[in-house]
DNA sequence: AATGAATGAGAATTCATTCAT
DNA sequence: TATGAATGAATTCTCATTCAT
């Protein structure tokens, strides 16, 4: 795999995340990688294929944590902590990355958007832990769809503090514990 | 108010809806509205300035449900419940421009970009019920960040669906009465 | 019929007749035609469209001289002398339409490349002819075949010399003269 | 003289005759010759310069072929007969490089365009004719021009039937037969 | 000599915006 | 107000050519 590759999704990354993809044009991008336009086109095929790029080259590495963590033995309600708490460690450490994944995934081409992610993963997990009973009987659909958007909710949260300056990664661990507070006793008080 | 601005309105939220703002063109927007193209510029200054007023007029209309229901007796759980309801209706009705204001959110203006919506209800309704020892003490910006991502989710899956040809009104419903379930019982089982 | 069509019409001629289709760029017709390069856009769909035009729209112009022709009551030698002696006319009146018309022919889009023209007309008369005796009996579609290809020949042979500067339009009256003297006598001496 | 050269010269041949000059690129020819983009150039000094070369080979040998017959005993008809019949024959045997020439003569450099070719030598032959006596007085540019043309024609035709994949080889003979009665008896009958 | 990744000038096309009618 | 032809800056992508290995 060649370094400019590398190069080339690194700087259209940031500069995804920055503009968006629309409004990133290619000499920018090519500029970003000290590369010359023509050399963008040695390694992609067009623009668009950049973005499907940046989307598949993260869903496989997420893909890789996922199978990883369906193996292992812990109980469901933990994988779930683990593997949310991997994920915002994730987000906290390239937050351009998922930027671009929060914002551009409707411009994604065909091939992309029939790849499952995280939404999958959690609902697995949901049925797993509905089947042993570690989790009370609830729509296992639903709920991964819910906790899906809960995390992005975060996570958008935190883009736009960091746009506005307004860094808090601590945010991340304040929105584990509450996330897994709710996922044990819900929001209700005084039953 | 004219009716041309309103015409001009629907239809761009219906094209951004389906094939997004960049790649909209004014000529669509305009054959869409039956419109001629220079007329958009009698009413809007620019492209941008139709995606922003589609935000500021949903906003006002949202915001005065909000306000509404602030001023109302029910207790904050409930308040919760209705609320949501209330905005998966709205999705219900208006599935274009759902899509647009998930979709489309990050390239608004910046006068657009200062708005609050539902997540600061939810956030006020949250404190609002900790103080009052309705709701558990929790921390009130994550959980409504984290309910107002969850609701975007469910969202997001309604027009996923659509889109491919597999619109499903009910997932609201039941959506609605899973995340009160989870807003009473958490998710775990078996403590 | 738009003044401006007309405008990019002409001025893609005179450009591709000088310096050949692939070698003229839409700026530089735009610029010949006093245009902004969106026009050319306005009224064609790309410069490939443009060279499509340029054909078809001669295509038409010769088409209704044939069916007039074919109308006639000249007998058949006297009807290819018209032709061809039209043909000619025409050249010198447009010298630029032939260049880009002998050049070009493999460059335009399938559409046009349908088109029948001069060759199946001539074939249409010496059929005519040996049916009616005033021809000897030849296999009409070769005599055609070459008797285009000599009329070309003449029409690349002036291209040639007025680009190098030597302008002979006299050339036409002496190749129609001694094209009817084969006609009628053949090459051969001394039989 | 290099093996890699001659490569070279016959993948351009088959590229330009399928896709034109201005279509092939230096990419697609040196996959085809099987040798990479830089050694193009350690051959020819720029893709401009392969058509020179190609025409330049092919001029080199037809000259070989005109000045034997120059030199033969055999009466002017005869030689053109001869001359016409070695060409098509060559046409039948490489009909790639016949569609180049017909196609791409007029994007050939200043040296190539400089060269004369059968039409020279056709003119000669009918000047020789005329002054034996043995071919009747004509304009003997003109008649080479024409007669060039017819050949040329016939060529075009063939070219183009083949596009289709409509091959006729045969075509030849029966031209070949029909202009030489041309030469013999003209076109009109009923003197 | 051979290679092929890198280059960047150049080309076609798009589209938001303007403005004369 | 309404119109829509005209505009031309901006953008994506191509490809002949170079040059370090």
């Amino acid at each position: 795999m060649s370094d400019k590759k590398e190069r080339i999704r690194i700087a259209a990354i940031e500069l995804f995340a920055c503009r968006g993809f629309h409004r990133s044009t290619t000499d920018e991008i090519a500029a970003a990688a000290d590369v010359a336009v023509g050399t963008i086109y040695n390694y992609f095929r067009s623009k668009q294929d950049i973005l499907d790029h940046i989307f598949l080259t993260e869903h496989a590495k997420r893909q890789a944590v996922y199978e990883r963590m369906q193996r292992s033995q812990l109980n469901p309600v933990h994988k779930l902590r683990t593997i949310i708490a991997e994920h915002f460690d994730e987000v906290r450490k390239n937050p351009d990355l998922v930027m671009v994944i929060l914002r551009e995934g409707h411009n994604v081409g065909p091939q992309v958007r029939e790849k499952e992610g995280l939404r999958r993963f959690l609902s697995a997990i949901i049925r797993e832990g509905t089947e042993s009973g570690k989790i009370r009987p609830v729509d296992e659909e639903i709920c991964a769809t819910m906790m899906f958007g809960a995390v992005r909710g975060i996570m958008r949260d935190f883009s736009e503090r960091q746009e506005k300056g307004d860094c808090q990664p601590e945010i991340f661990n304040r929105a584990l514990e509450q996330m897994m507070d709710l996922v044990h006793h819900g929001l209700a008080g005084e039953k």
